[in-house]
RNA sequence: GAUCUCGUAGCUCAGCUGGUAGAGCAUUUGACUUUUAAUCAAAGGGUCAUGGGUUCGAAUCCCAUCGAGAUCACCA
């Protein structure tokens, strides 16, 4: 970034910086800084045991200042929170030079600085419990200003409160806006709950790859991305369930994850592409099983967050205290719309539907409508925490079929807050029905549907060296943080959620798209192997390109730095895009 | 992807039917030894998101682009 385009305030601190070097003071200086007490401690402990904050240390950043002559208060922040400290200038400053305390505090300090302050503890005038300080040490010097909000009365004025500024600089908001700390602090207690409760009952926490060759395991659009050394397509992973239960084929009895999976699909408050899952298998259970770990481990998620299981999320106050609702897929939909999907056909269903304002289509299968119905009439009315069970079964590939209803597979879903909190079933563990529901989703994907799960041959081999019955389960973590905490949004539960990039647009877009990035004298190169560009290059192996330019480049000594790799597959990647002129 | 709304100082925001930019906080300078949205006095600070157009004249009207938010679509 250049110094033309600073602001006069970031010109003044850098003038300070300047100063600070000029008189001896390292703005950053190396050494340790330890810190006795947290500013919580201190506010905490000091009415009841004033004699044990006599000698205290206190590092954090001065979110305020008020400087009186020759006194000064300063409210210093920590991680735990915020706390006043005093200065005099004939306390800090030795009796020949009042130096410290005239030009390095009052001119060379700024709001938003590191600082780190040594002294006692005393209480002052207006009985606010405070720093008496002794000792002021500058640790890190802020170059930037700090956009710091005044609060009185509970009321905050001018709070940084743009919402891309937030979002795209977390660590000020987290500086500015320390309340929201809370929801993240709230986050990680949840996802530990989880952790701990799992790990009770005796599963292993694993890791599985994300890079996949084949994604599974749920429907969805990936990311695709290319390992150059092995020359295949890796995908990032949609879903993990499908390594999971590999290791329930292996022997294991109890794995879980939390899984990173990624979704290349729309954004949404409620959808970000990167988003974490976690996914739970236990052999020899079943999901009437899982129901209830379910219900008492959300339950206990919540009394973990809240000391209670009931939370207020919006306008609703939810309780997750047990037992929760159960009902049927074919239940829900009669109780809320009437409508008996069981005892329908295809064409009855459909009529049904749109009488009942839900929009469905000619082409959608039974299973699809009773979906829209569900979606449309059933699930934003569920409120409180809800197990729908029993679905219809070309709508879950991975589920085992029900034990006594045909065209169902024994799964459920729990539905909170009017949206989906887990998903669950009796997981499928007949290779022949797996690879014929596979043989299903091919057809879709056929059809056109981006979203099909395409064929693992490798997991149908697993299964047919046996997997136990088992019990699976996935929980979104970022929905259920966002009901504990009460997040309107899956931003507020993400530290760094994504965001297009913030970069102004160039003065002439249009340049970016002329005829080649390939510099002129490597185009020479090229055409010295003979390769026409750019149509010698659609379709050439990158790799090998690579190779062969690389060697010309020495034998024909043309002392050109090699491109990286990865420039020469974009090259070639440009040049299929190019039409020859 | 669609629709609507928004983008002005470091932050939060004004800026009318078009007439060359305002406030509070922050910043700088000065005063002040228990303040707490400290106070008092003065000063500086802007490519009005970007690029076009209409006009004698555009922050304001029109078009395009970029970015954000909300709602919808998509997303088991």
């Amino acid at each position: 970034m250049s110094e033309l385009h600073l602001n006069d305030q970031e010109l003044v601190r850098r003038g300070e910086l300047e100063e600070l070097i000029r008189h001896g003071i390292n703005p950053y200086p190396a050494d340790a800084f330890p810190v006795s007490h947290s500013s919580t401690e201190i506010r905490q402990g000091f009415e009841s045991n004033p004699e044990a904050f006599t000698e205290i240390s206190l590092a954090g950043r001065i979110i305020s200042r008020r400087i009186m002559g020759k006194a000064s208060f300063v409210e210093i922040q920590d991680a735990q929170g915020r706390i006043q400290a005093y200065l005099n200038r004939e306390e800090i400053c030795p009796p020949d030079s009042t130096f410290l305390y005239d030009e390095f505090f009052k001119k060379l300090i700024s709001l938003g600085d590191i600082v780190g302050v040594k002294g006692g503890v005393f209480k002052t005038q207006t009985g606010e419990i405070s720093i008496r300080v002794k000792e002021f040490t500058l640790l890190s010097k802020a170059l930037r200003p700090l956009p710091v909000a005044k609060e009185k009365d509970g009321v905050v004025y001018d709070a940084f409160s743009d919402q891309e500024q937030r979002y795209r600089m977390r660590y000020v908001d987290l500086i500015v806006n320390p309340h929201i700390k809370e929801a993240f602090i709230q986050r990680t207690r949840l996802v530990n709950t989880i952790r701990q409760y799992l790990n009770e009952k005796g599963y292993l926490e694993v890791e599985t790859p994300i890079l996949q060759p084949i994604y599974g395991g749920a429907s969805a659009r990936p990311f695709k991305t290319h390992h150059n050394t092995l020359d295949i397509p890796l995908y990032l992973r949609i879903a993990n369930e499908l390594y999971l239960k590999r290791l329930i084929v292996g022997g294991f009895d109890g794995v879980y994850e939390f899984s990173k999976d990624f979704r290349n699909e729309g954004m949404s408050r409620f959808h970000n592409p990167e988003f974490t899952q976690i996914e739970l298998y236990v052999a020899y259970q079943d999901y009437l099983w899982m129901m209830d770990l379910v219900e008492e481990m959300i339950e206990k998620v919540a009394i973990a967050l809240h000391g209670k299981p009931e939370v207020q999320v919006g306008d609703h106050l939810i309780s997750f205290k047990r037992p929760w609702k159960r009902l049927t897929m074919t239940q829900a939909i009669k109780e809320s719309t009437g409508i008996n999907i069981d005892a329908s056909d295809e064409e009855t269903l459909r009529t049904a539907a749109l009488a009942a304002g839900v929009e469905v289509t000619a082409e959608m299968g039974k299973a699809k409508i009773i979906d829209e119905i569900f979606g449309a009439k059933v699930e934003p009315y569920l409120i409180q925490p809800t197990f729908i069970m029993d679905y219809p079964v070309e709508m879950s590939p991975l589920a085992k079929t029900h034990r006594n209803k045909p065209g169902f597979v024994e799964r459920f879903e729990a539905i909170c807050n009017g949206k989906e909190l887990c998903n669950s079933f009796s997981e499928l563990n007949d290779p022949i029905d797996q690879r014929k529901r596979f043989m299903d989703q091919l057809e879709l994907g056929q059809r056109g549907d981006e979203e099909a799960m395409v064929l693992d041959e490798d997991f149908l081999r697993a299964l047919e060296y046996g997997m136990p019955p088992t019990a699976g389960l996935g929980i979104g973590i970022d929905r259920l943080s966002m009901i504990m905490t009460n997040s309107h949004s899956i931003q507020d539960v993400l530290f760094f959620p994504q965001m297009k990039p913030e970069k102004n647009i160039t003065a002439t877009p249009e340049e970016t798209n002329t005829d080649s990035n390939i510099p002129a004298e490597w185009l020479k190169v090229i055409e010295s192997l003979g390769l026409k560009y750019p149509e010698g290059l659609k379709g050439y192996n990158p790799n090998k390109l690579f190779n062969e330019i690389c060697g010309a480049n020495k034998k024909g000594k043309f002392g050109l730095t090699p491109p990286s790799r990865e420039t020469v597959h974009h090259w070639v990647e440009k040049a299929g895009e190019v039409t020859p002129s």
